[in-house]
DNA sequence: GCACTAATACTCGGATAAATGCTGTCCGAGTTATCATGG
DNA sequence: CCATGATAACTCGGACAGCATTTATCCGAGTATTAGTGC
């Protein structure tokens, strides 16, 4: 039931690209890496697969990096994570080797999480990086 | 976001439990695990750490075993999952060393999280049980 | 039939091993912009 | 001023090492019931 690190760097780098997202521009990884604090080398692969995923778009070359492929205001918390944890179904015990008596209740975990996780836009959690003291309770 | 099969396990033996609540003699490990398809002396450790979080009452020498200590209707799945694998706020990055940009959207999963594992009881887990063919989509 | 003892069936909990997954780095290869150099 | 080549700044992706967690077992100790034994 835990996020990953993995996880959480994704989001950081989302967020990194979203308030970048307007000038057009691909963000190099170091760039990221070090204002988002994440190391530099592990990054990269983090990149990759949301680029996989379709997240991520990227430019080779000297005055490459990375640049969302879909607007901030489409992407949720949800696809990030997905996109780096696979499907959630493969993360709750809802395999052939599981309980039989326990799926329902899996199955309505992994709706909720599935539903709570979709409302929650990039571009919000943008938004509230620049309003730099908001307190959630 | 994974559910650690520790954590099936422990809802597998709580709902074998609820199912011989009524009889109120004790149910030894053995037979939960046979049952269950649990490995047995790994389940004997989740059990106690069941009883370490008052979900579950035990009964020592000959004839003893384990009960649950609450009735089924009033333990929820959430109750199970956080007596195992603690807070859920632990889990998520919400510690000190994580994003301040991000701790709001981590705060809405883990509300989501929550409410929505509170409101599947024990008991409706194992009425389920007693009708075999049910589906969920 | 009764007291006492031994055996048995359990829980309790720490230590530990094996397997798996997570985190992070390294390296080589490919791609594009930029810069330097010569004509 | 232009073409050409070299260099630097990037992405791409597999392989791999170190570490932490998960999963599972083992063993010894404690506790209550049951069975057996002698009187």
């Amino acid at each position: 039931m835990r996020i990953s690190a993995r996880c959480e760097y994704a989001c950081r780098a989302m967020l990194e690209l979203a308030l970048r997202f307007q000038s057009g521009d691909p963000v190099n990884s170091t760039l990221i890496a070090e204002r988002r604090g994440i190391p530099e080398k592990y990054l990269v692969h983090i990149l990759l697969q949301l680029k996989r995923s379709g997240l991520v778009q990227s430019v080779r070359g000297a005055q490459g990096g990375y640049l969302l492929a879909q607007a901030p205001n489409t992407v949720t918390l949800y696809d990030i994570v997905t996109a780096i944890d696979g499907p959630i179904e493969d993360q709750l015990p809802l395999g052939d080797d599981a309980s039989a008596e326990l799926r329902p209740a899996w199955n309505r975990v992994a709706q909720g999480l599935k539903s709570s996780m979709q409302k929650i836009l990039l571009n919000e959690i943008a938004e509230n990086a620049d309003k730099p003291d908001m307190y959630y309770i």
